[in-house]
DNA sequence: GTAAAAAGTAGTAACGATTACTACTTTTGA
DNA sequence: TCAAAAGTAGTAATCGTTACTACTTTTTAC
């Protein structure tokens, strides 16, 4: 089995078992727990290739850290510029901009971003 | 004038008048050619602080580098992870959902994130 | 107008999240 | 079973960004 190990498995694990949005080093000190001596470049390397391979996604939100999602499904995160807080918002899709009413929370700038590839690296 | 300097003048006027979304660095090297001896510190600054006030946006599409946009306007960013292009989208904000179809872009992940300030916060 | 206080800058050093590197260990597959 | 391939631990290096200090510009009060 490709990619397989005891250490990318389990950090896998930590994300899927979790309902935040860590950072690297949030998702080492809990796999921590499970093998104490994993190196943090583990982690990062891992993450990252987990992200290459779509099993997890990659969100940034501009406060100096990249965080890591293990929820593949379509929503939206609302990042609290006072506290830093990620939360995730179950709108659907079209609704957009209803956004303002969600559970209280007030947009002031909403910075939207798509990842793909655009028509010329499609050619290719 | 509070927040007045020329140097400042000059970041915000290069921002504006391109229609990009350059980093820190990019902006660095097109202010120098009106102001040569500029630091690259006062550049920092000033773009911080002109988020922080709000005359302009930060978008971060996870390449390891802070981007600029003088464009307050609603519009999302469609960044193309094989040459790490963000382009506009000016779907409406009820249309989301049709930026499958958007000028042969194709996406495979989308990841919006709302900024303001949640239901704790807003409060005190 | 002018001088002192306040605010901003240039240049450089420091910071810290992330990445690269090397010797070692684990996994794979014939 | 054993050598090649792939992955890891631990540490050093990278580099975008931030902090710091002496200096300059702007503002304010008289």
């Amino acid at each position: 089995m490709a990619n397989y190990s005891r250490q990318r498995e389990a950090i896998l694990n930590e994300l899927k078992s979790r309902c935040d949005h860590p950072t690297a080093a949030q998702v080492y000190e809990g796999v921590r727990k499970t093998i104490p001596n994993i190196s943090l470049g583990t982690v990062y390397r891992n993450l990252a290739s987990l992200v290459e391979s779509g099993e997890i996604l990659s969100v940034t939100v501009g406060d100096g850290y990249e965080h890591f999602d293990g929820d593949k499904s379509f929503h939206l995160h609302l990042h609290c510029k006072e506290c830093g807080a990620i939360i995730d918002s179950r709108v659907e899709q079209s609704k957009l901009k209803g956004l303002a009413e969600f559970d209280g929370f007030t947009p002031e700038t909403s910075v939207c971003v798509v990842y793909g590839l655009c028509k010329n690296c499609n050619k290719q």
